[in-house]
DNA sequence: CCGATGACTGATCATTTTGCTCATTTCGCT
DNA sequence: AGCGAAATGAGCAAAATGATCAGTCATCGG
């Protein structure tokens, strides 16, 4: 494990930084047009970028697609209590879900928190019978997004 | 508003999916290359990445960096229950805190749920910390993420 | 039915960018 | 100080871009 601020580490370093705020602003930037705001070469960028998308820096995509856009402009977290022995199975079952976009084990009082969208209430409420439904499943608890209060920034961590 | 399968509409058509699909497959391929592996001009996916990251269709690369590789490898959801005349004082406070991701408003039991991040345990109860610690916030509940179990992906609701 | 409109198409051209290689320099670690 | 990895800048052919233009097609409203 190298020194963070060192070269290309497991962690950012400012070049990093420089240069992932400039992608944050400039999304359609070219790679020469990157290097020329951060201030480093272009085949700096260049490795870093091809580094970045596959999978140390960037997480692909995904994420970046508003599934409001396709059709999804309901958004719900499911909270969710498994029986532990089963939980493999709980997560294949629910990876089957379209409207399931993660799904993460978590501390405290539930297991799981299942991050879903639909097409509408009535969807919504076909999508949380479908976790319900899953063997495995003890209870479930929806809770719909009602409003976004502060929408989702990354910038400040770059500062 | 036009028909959803018409032209660039409100909602994802058709060249749309398989556009977005494409990207999500190459995310450093070019035009010209996007608009041979979907079989449209390369005017048609000038245009549609433009409005796609105008904020139609596509919402900025924020979501897609990862915290980790900035040094927050912990992520956790913090419940919070605040009252209800000083949602937006408690909103803007917790725009103020850097490790907070984003916050959404929700049906349910608790008022907000607060996706944070931390460098560390010790840094995440900070954090919490100071969100208990805002005027209004009556109450807070954390749950560390301790595990995903199905990875974020929307690949399947653009087939 | 007809005209208007917006989106898609393909062609074109000058400019910019890319992909790649190579030698050198710089940086950080031991 | 020595070493390895990363950054740099130069160079070049190929690819891509940005922009424009005229034509086609589908949709919509009168």
């Amino acid at each position: 494990m190298v020194s963070p601020d060192s070269g290309m580490s497991d962690r950012a370093d400012r070049i990093d930084r420089r240069l992932l705020a400039a992608m944050l602003r400039h999304p359609l930037a070219s790679q020469s047009g990157l290097a020329d705001a951060v201030g480093v070469s272009r085949n700096t960028v260049r490795a870093r970028l091809e580094r970045y998308w596959r999978g140390r820096g960037l997480r692909g995509l995904d994420r970046a697609v508003d599934p409001a856009f396709l059709g999804f402009p309901l958004r719900a977290f499911v909270f969710t209590t498994v029986e532990q022995r089963r939980l493999a199975s709980v997560s294949t079952a629910l990876a089957d879900i379209p409207e399931v976009l993660e799904v993460n084990g978590i501390s405290g009082d539930v297991d799981l928190i299942v991050d879903v969208v639909a097409r509408d209430a009535d969807d919504l409420y076909r999508v949380a019978g479908a976790i319900l439904g899953i063997p495995g499943v003890e209870r479930t608890s929806t809770a719909l997004v009602m409003r976004p209060l502060v929408p989702y920034r990354v910038k400040q961590l770059l500062d």
